[in-house]
RNA sequence: CGGAAAGUGGCUCAACUUGGUAGAGCACUUGGUUUGGGACCAAGGGGUUGCAGGUUCAAAUCCUGUCUUUCCGACCA
């Protein structure tokens, strides 16, 4: 049975991803344009991504930091390519009270420059470096259009900034934590991604390069979902971040950021989730089991505490509904959550000698002996759902990646239906734009160790020099 | 930022054209019966219509402005 409320994904993929936000209760809107309220279960979904990653991070030797939320406007201004690139989508603070502030502050687009003056300070030697801090914050962009978790004014992130002795080491950090960011999608989102290095256009303000992890959604749109960029000795030059390097000369210091955002609940939404609702990878559910009792009596009470005990043994978080309502409304509502595994609990099958676990994902019900010890079963279950949605969402992404010798050709692609497409690319910027013409099909990145499938550019027909996937976006 | 649509109890909508101070379903509360895919009966509680202003004896309804949401386009580390 279809949920009433949430429209169906192949009908109206938009309406569908606002409906899902809305009726798992992640989000709702709030009266500022652009800022949600995270609600309890979306909230609980970025806490374990933050405890995954954090983890990551502090494992590959990261320390975390807090920067002021405020920055002054010549602090902004010092780096030119940065400011211009965000000048649009600043807010700016002019009062403190009713009085007029002699200097006004922009709220954080973005900390590069906080980073880049506080490092200025702390660096004196080559024995000083690396640094490599994170902060886990909330940023603000004026954005003019905005949808929950994929573009908010405001969105919580973690934004990693190091600083280096020399360049092959901040090349190593920016390479490294793209593959981290790489390997939490892919092993804990159950999401395949593509990775490369954006072209000129499209990467960061201020960043000699920037290389990305691409998703494809659902409906065969890409979704940029997280960044690493190299930024060489640029804002060390224009923050001033120099140290006595090891035969006395000054050096500026080699600079990276990296960052992920709210935006992958969003990603995890268009590439997972169905009709029903949200389906949540079990790694990063925070509630991977429910257990329903159809009704409760003495010996489905029993049965409980029997499997809540074995499920405590074995450290699986999970919760028990044992809420007045009808078991067909329980049964909907963990869908539409999302719980990887319910467990339901009946007289009629406990006297048959089973128990019922059903996972979300594919909604198949699978029979269990009673007497076996459930939590093994959904330990085992757990693991075969979160390897199959993988496969499943690399399965439809690779159903959705094309090759395209011709312009025509990657217009006929994306005009049937959005999706991956390979072309080769000569590297001018007006065969970038060119691409435009098509729906906004954009670079998403350049394949860095690809194979060329063509040596001549797919736009303009002279020789290529990358082979670039290029898609529309979120 | 341009074009279009919409804002009425928590949700979905009605009343608006032809002004006369708001109604239904779902949800909620209480009692009872139920419980294997969003249960049923009965009795209740809750809104002055996004916000601001104007016209009028009287505004959810007409007018102006503004904010928010959705869709399309432009823009978008």
């Amino acid at each position: 049975m279809k949920n009433k409320s949430i429209t169906s994904r192949d009908e109206d993929f938009a309406k569908w991803y606002t409906d899902v936000v809305q009726a798992a209760h992640l989000a709702s809107y709030s009266n500022v344009k652009g800022c949600i309220v995270m609600e309890p279960n979306g909230y609980a979904l970025w806490e374990n991504m933050q405890k995954v990653l954090d983890n990551m991070f502090k494992k590959s030797g990261h320390q975390n930091i807090c920067m002021p939320l405020l920055i002054p406007e010549n602090l902004m201004r010092k780096e030119g390519d940065l400011i211009n690139g965000f000048a649009p989508e600043v807010a700016w603070v002019t009062k403190g009270g009713d009085k007029e502030l002699d200097e006004r502050m922009c709220i954080r687009p973005t900390s590069e420059t906080l980073f880049s003056d506080y490092y200025s300070t702390l660096v004196k030697s080559y024995r000083d470096l690396p640094v490599k801090y994170n902060q886990w914050c909330n940023v603000l962009r004026w954005e003019k259009e905005t949808r929950p978790f994929l573009r908010g004014r405001e969105f919580l992130w973690q934004e990693g900034h190091t600083i280096h002795e020399t360049s092959e080491e901040a090349e190593q950090e920016t390479r490294g934590m793209l593959e981290i960011y790489r390997k939490f999608f892919e092993d804990y989102l159950a999401i395949p991604v593509i990775t490369g290095r954006k072209t000129e256009k499209e990467k960061f303000a201020g960043a000699e390069y920037t290389l990305t992890v691409e998703a494809l959604m659902y409906n065969g749109v890409s979704l940029q979902s997280g960044t690493s960029h190299y930024f060489g000795q640029k804002f060390s030059k224009a923050y001033d971040i120099k140290f006595l390097d090891r035969n006395n000369n000054w050096q500026y210091a080699y600079q990276t950021s990296w960052g992920v955002s709210t935006r992958m609940i969003g990603g995890l939404i268009m590439v997972h989730s169905d009709d029903n609702g949200l389906v949540l990878p079990p790694k990063i559910a925070p509630k991977p089991v429910i257990i329903i009792p159809i009704k409760e009596s003495d010996t489905v009470n029993s049965y409980i505490d029997q499997v809540a005990k074995q499920l405590e043994e074995k450290g699986i978080i999970y919760s028990v509904d044992r809420s007045e309502k009808s078991a067909g409304f329980k049964f909907a509502e963990a869908e539409v959550n999302g719980i990887p595994v319910r467990i339901e609990v009946g007289d009629r099958d406990l006297e048959k000698g089973v128990v019922t676990l059903v996972r979300r994902d594919t909604r198949e019900k699978i029979e269990v002996a009673k007497d076996e010890n459930i939590a093994e079963a959904v330990i085992k279950l757990l693991d075969q759902i979160q390897k199959e949605m993988y496969e499943r969402a690399l399965d439809r992404r690779n159903s959705l990646t094309f090759e395209a010798h011709s312009f025509e050709e990657v217009e006929n692609i994306i005009n049937t239906h959005p999706g991956f497409v390979k072309a080769m690319w000569c590297g001018d910027e007006a065969c970038e734009v060119k691409m435009k013409e098509i729906k906004g099909t954009k670079a998403r990145c350049i394949l860095e160790d690809a194979d060329p499938i063509d040596d001549k550019c797919v736009v303009c027909g002279r020789p290529s020099k990358h082979l670039v996937v290029w898609d529309i976006q979120y």
